[in-house]
This record gives structure tokens, C-alpha cells and sequence, in this order.
DNA sequence: TAGATTGTTAATCGATTAACAATC
DNA sequence: TAGATTGTTAATCGATTAACAATC
């Protein structure tokens, strides 16, 4: 009776790598490929073979094989697994206003496990309404509503100087993920994870790599 | 004469943490601070105070100074410089649907410096038409045109299978940077930056963190 | 001067890459 | 068998942290 043998550390870097993956197996895969071999996954993507390799040996159910490559099928249901794709989490929105509500009707969301149950806002223009089929209360429920539906999943989407209030509020409410959009550093305490979706460092490389460039160009003129 | 000396090197990572600090500088500057040293900034972060030096040092153009830390205004006006909010760019949008439409009435990209000119899409619904004042574009003018008005920031947000096409165009109209919001990787030859904003990727890693969570707390259950 | 706080050099840590052995 | 492709162990590389000297 073999057990099943550790799978070696997958690092976070390894992880975010994942859901690339998993598009490009899903693409191939509808295509009607059936292995693949790790030269030409990392051909794709511009990777080292060492690295696909690696990384699809710490998700993979089972190993490659030599001179046949992966499983193509067999490597997109344990990334689907292990991405979480197969659950669905519950999550709920603070600050329903206009880039908050996208979500409400972001399909998108829903194909990646996640839920969105309800919305908060302090605006009382869409406090009590329902956006998209989903209901808006007032913030200051936030955490008696959490602990109810017992929701740890929290999206916050409210000006930068509310956000520290919003997360505490689900904090409190039992919420064990966040989902950063404001451009501000939030404290959890130990155990809460913030995920940051911050616009400003995205740009901020953009417009440095561009500044970089075309500095260059100018110094060296061909 | 002094020259000015050469700076540390600023990893990724460290460029990364910029905008983070530049909003809490700004915040603190606006309570009245005019130092402040390493500690009390790694402290808010959760960061240690020597890579607080550390990235300081490599972004400041002023050093530090025992027993009062750093000059406030000084480093704002440093890390605006480094992340380029004080230059404008203008950038395309390809992809001008419910998603992408939101840019262009996205006010905070204003903030850091970027600007958007246009807009490109294949509904005919919206080609030739304006929104919020930018004029939408038939895609298969995406390279004429950012070769005539000289774009070199490009965002993609079309649906994935089209996104290495619009891609593909843009770099032929030589833009330089492409913020790409699809899910798929994009192949760019070299010295273009593609900065990948992947939902994707931040709901697994959220959905992740909950499940590890969830799954602990069971098998302890106190 | 003493103490707080900075800056620098060396050590640690983790991820990626290289070299090579294993196997279908 | 030979060759393609995998998996494993060791080396490299870069970022963070630790220890400590410098300085206001």
C-alpha cells in the first residue's frame, strides 16, 4: 500500500505561475493534445524546461513521462484542485459604488470559485437596493452579516481612507481572505491574508520600464 | 564638485513596495511630519527597519540622519520622480467593453501619470463613437495610429482570445509597455514590458490561503 | 558624552538554473 | 539499443536579515 508521497515545496512565485499554466493547458488540451512535454510549455511561455518541470512536479498527481511529457488532462484537474477552481468560496464586497458594483456582474469571478453574496456601502442612494440581483446594506452590518453567513472571503473597494475601517469591520466578522483594491497598506492581525491589487505599482513599472526606455534610445540614437 | 553618487541597486521587489510609501509618507506629511525614521515606517508595513534603510537609501536622494530619520517632503518628492508620476505618458486602450470602458473614466490613472488617448474595439456598436470624451477606434488601426501619435503604453483589455493579436499590433505600432488585464500570456519581443494584472492569479492565491485556513482549523478544532 | 538612529559588510535564505543520472 | 525526456542533486544568484560600525 503505497501512501502518497510529499510533494515538494511549491513556492508562491510557483504558484502564481499556475493559473498561466492551466489557460494554456486547457487551449491546447480543447485542441486535442494530449501530452505535452516541458520544452514546449516553457517555449510558450519564455521559461526555462527545469522550471516546468519543477513546477508541474509539485502540483501533479503524477509524474511525466520520459520521451511522452505530462498528462495534459490528468495536469489540468490537479491545477484546477489545487488553484481551488472546484470550490466555491462566498466572498462579500464593501463599497458597492461604480468601480466596485463591475463585480457584481464579473462572470469571470464565478469560473475561479468565487461567490459574491452581498454588497456594503455607506451611500444611502444604493443602501437596501438590490445591483445585479444582489442585495446592498449598510456598512455598519458588515460584521454582524459575516458572522452570519459565516463568509471569510472580503473584496474592498472603497476610497483609501475607509479601507482600514472596512477591513477591520470584516476582521471582525470572521473574514479570513481580503481582497485589496484601495492603494493603501491594511494591518490584519496574524492569520488574515490581504491580497493587493494595487494600480499604482502596475503602473508605476510600466511608466518606469517606458521612462528607462526611451532614455536609452535617446542616448544610443542607432 | 561632488557628483552625484550612484545609487544602490532597487530590486523589483523594493520598486514594488514605492507606492506604498509614497502614500503614507504623503499621509504623514499631511498630519504635519516632517521626519521620520525607519522604525516607525517598517512598523506600520510589518517590514523590518533595515530594509526600510535599505530601500530609502536606494530611492533618496538625501541621506538619512542619526536620531531624526529621513526628511519627509524629500523622499515624496524622490519616489514621485522614481515611479514617474511627474510625467505624463499616453497610453491606447484596446478593448473598449463594459470592463475596459471603466479606464477611461478612471480618474486615479490621471494620478500617476498616464493618460489615455484612444480607444480601439471591433463592435460597431461603439467604433466611432466617443466615450467620456475619448474616441473609439476600429482595431485594425491600432498600429497606424500609435505609430502616428506616437503611443508607447498600450492596455489590453480584450477577451483572451484576442488578446496576443491586439497585442501583436500594438508593439507593431511601437508601443514599448502593454498592461495586459487578459489572462493569457503574451509574447513580446524583447524590450517590451508586458505587465500581467491577473485576477486569476490573486483569487487563487486567495482562495488558497482560505482553504489551508479552513482545512487547519479542523483538524485542530481547539 | 550617551543614546538614538543611520549606513555598511557579512550571513542567511529561498528561488532558479545547471549538470547529470534515470527511464521509457 | 539509442535518443528523447524526465527527475534529482548541486551550484548560482538575488533578496532579505543580522551584526556592527559610524555619526548626529
Amino acid at each position: 500500500m503505497k501512501t502518497e508521497t510529499k510533494k515538494p515545496h511549491l513556492s508562491i512565485q510557483a504558484f502564481q505561475r499556475m493559473p498561466y499554466y492551466l489557460q494554456y493547458l486547457k487551449k491546447i488540451f480543447a485542441e486535442g493534445a494530449v501530452n505535452i512535454s516541458s520544452r514546449l510549455v516553457a517555449q510558450h511561455f519564455g521559461f526555462t524546461e527545469i522550471q516546468v518541470r519543477k513546477d508541474f512536479a509539485a502540483v501533479s498527481s503524477a509524474a511525466g513521462i520520459p520521451k511522452h511529457g505530462f498528462d495534459v488532462k490528468q495536469l489540468i484537474i490537479d491545477i484546477e484542485e489545487l488553484l481551488g477552481y472546484r470550490n466555491t468560496n462566498e466572498a462579500v464586497l464593501v463599497g458597492a459604488g461604480a468601480f466596485g458594483s463591475t463585480f457584481f456582474k464579473c462572470d469571470s469571478i464565478k469560473e475561479y470559485g468565487l461567490s459574491i453574496v452581498a454588497g456594503f456601502d455607506i451611500n444611502n442612494d444604493i443602501v437596501g437596493k438590490q445591483i445585479h440581483g444582489k442585495p446592498v446594506f449598510h456598512s455598519s452590518k458588515i460584521s454582524e452579516l459575516c458572522k452570519r453567513m459565516q463568509t471569510h472571503i472580503g473584496i474592498i473597494a472603497v476610497p483609501s481612507d475607509q479601507a482600514q475601517e472596512a477591513c477591520d469591520k470584516l476582521v471582525e466578522g470572521g473574514v479570513l481572505a481580503i481582497w485589496n483594491f484601495s492603494q493603501v497598506h491594511l494591518s490584519v492581525p496574524e492569520g488574515v491574508l490581504v491580497q493587493n491589487e494595487n494600480m499604482a505599482v502596475s503602473l508605476a513599472l510600466l511608466s518606469k520600464h517606458l521612462q528607462d526606455k526611451l532614455k536609452k534610445d535617446e542616448v544610443i540614437p542607432k
